[in-house]
DNA sequence: CACACATTGTGGACGCCATCCACATTAGGG
DNA sequence: CCCTAATGTGGATGGCGTCCACAATGTGTG
């Protein structure tokens, strides 16, 4: 007999959706997309099943809505990650040094809060919802937004030529994005820091020197 | 009333594991792994769903299975590739050529069975699973292996410095791996071949230029 | 050759989940 | 102040994974 449950004094919530969306996150760093379950978040914040269906059309939207917010926060470290570069010197270091701190976020986000990271790419998406506002971090700006942007700061400052330039986003993202699934996901599992530091740099090496 | 239920005249299956297998693997390929289901699958094979049990612990076990059969195919796939690359001439140009027919079997198993691609990745892995035999095509190789054996050649024709080698496997795949679920789940989903064929050549450049 | 026993398949039940319909409660606008 | 639309509740349905008890069958032993 739970005396847990948090009761409301009001019968209306007031802000459910919110509410859902948030147990529906907290699930999913837990335990991934799977564990992202309609009726586990109607009892965490203390409302009946189907009340969900008040805010969100079925399981799925709830999903999409949890995996909009992971996209968003992933977003927010890469900007973090980029913050923390001194925009000063030789520009194309200083271009350089963004497009790579773009990849350092993400994995760091990947290896960070796996679970998340997972429910971030756990419902397909197209170029539309990769550059859909829910996705963006405190720029405005999506992960492939912020991507785009420092790739086109290596054209500027002259890095990359811009023969080179279209489509370049989906090569620097595929290396990246596929070694964070093989560190959360597959045979690099559990590797510790050290090893991961390294692999990541040389990665990112490949990225810089490959790209041109 | 299906008249449809295969029914056996004998009590016994016979092969039961095996048809589950199959079942759960031919629902892998239509859906995804989400997909494999037990008692859709006992059902195909005209049984009860607790048969099941006495071959696979749960569902998960019959999910791993069908997954290593999933990457057993993308060994296939792969050797494919690379029976028809020719081996003769400049050693360091076959070494190369060898290496990039495991990204284009790669890709193209991902892009023509997206559904099987996404259930061969799952189940989360480790350095013991990526080399169990269940996962190895006609060679006895698993994917990871045919890539190390690739990069493997690629020192030995004097192509990539044996101080670059440990770990190569590591960034080669990241980058394959990335663009494979980028096409199949990801913004990429829905991209026509000529782009795609674009796409991934640059991509196998990238890592071809990267590695070293 | 018969019979006990381990193996394999069946039937039925339980609890969890998503989802639907009808109903209850409430906030706000006429 | 009351009517209506929005929001939350209750109860039901059907699917799923899984467990237990039981039935049918293959097999090795005396």
């Amino acid at each position: 007999m739970p005396a847990n449950p948090p009761k409301r004094s009001t019968y209306r919530h007031g802000d459910l959706r919110n509410a859902l969306l948030a147990a529906g996150t907290e699930l999913a760093r837990e335990g991934g997309p799977e564990a992202v379950v309609l009726r586990e978040a109607t009892r965490r914040v203390g409302v009946a099943p189907n009340a969900a269906y008040r805010h969100f059309a079925d399981r799925d939207a709830l999903l999409r809505a949890v995996c909009s917010a992971a996209q968003s926060r992933l977003a927010v470290v890469i900007e973090e990650e980029q913050d923390t570069v001194v925009r000063e010197g030789d520009p194309s270091a200083v271009a350089r040094a963004l497009l790579r701190a773009v990849g350092t976020g993400y994995l760091r986000f990947a290896q960070t809060e796996p679970e998340l990271f997972r429910t971030a790419f756990a419902v397909p998406s197209d170029q539309e919802s990769a550059t859909s506002p829910e996705r963006a971090g405190n720029t405005g700006l999506t992960p492939l937004q912020l991507l785009s942007q420092a790739l086109d700061g290596l054209v500027e400052a002259g890095v990359l030529t811009a023969e080179r330039r279209p489509g370049a986003e989906f090569l620097a993202w595929s290396a990246v994005h596929g070694l964070a699934t093989l560190l959360v996901d597959g045979p690099l599992r559990g590797l510790a820091p050290p090893k991961t530091d390294d692999l990541s740099g040389r990665l990112l090496d490949m990225i810089d020197h490959g790209l041109r």
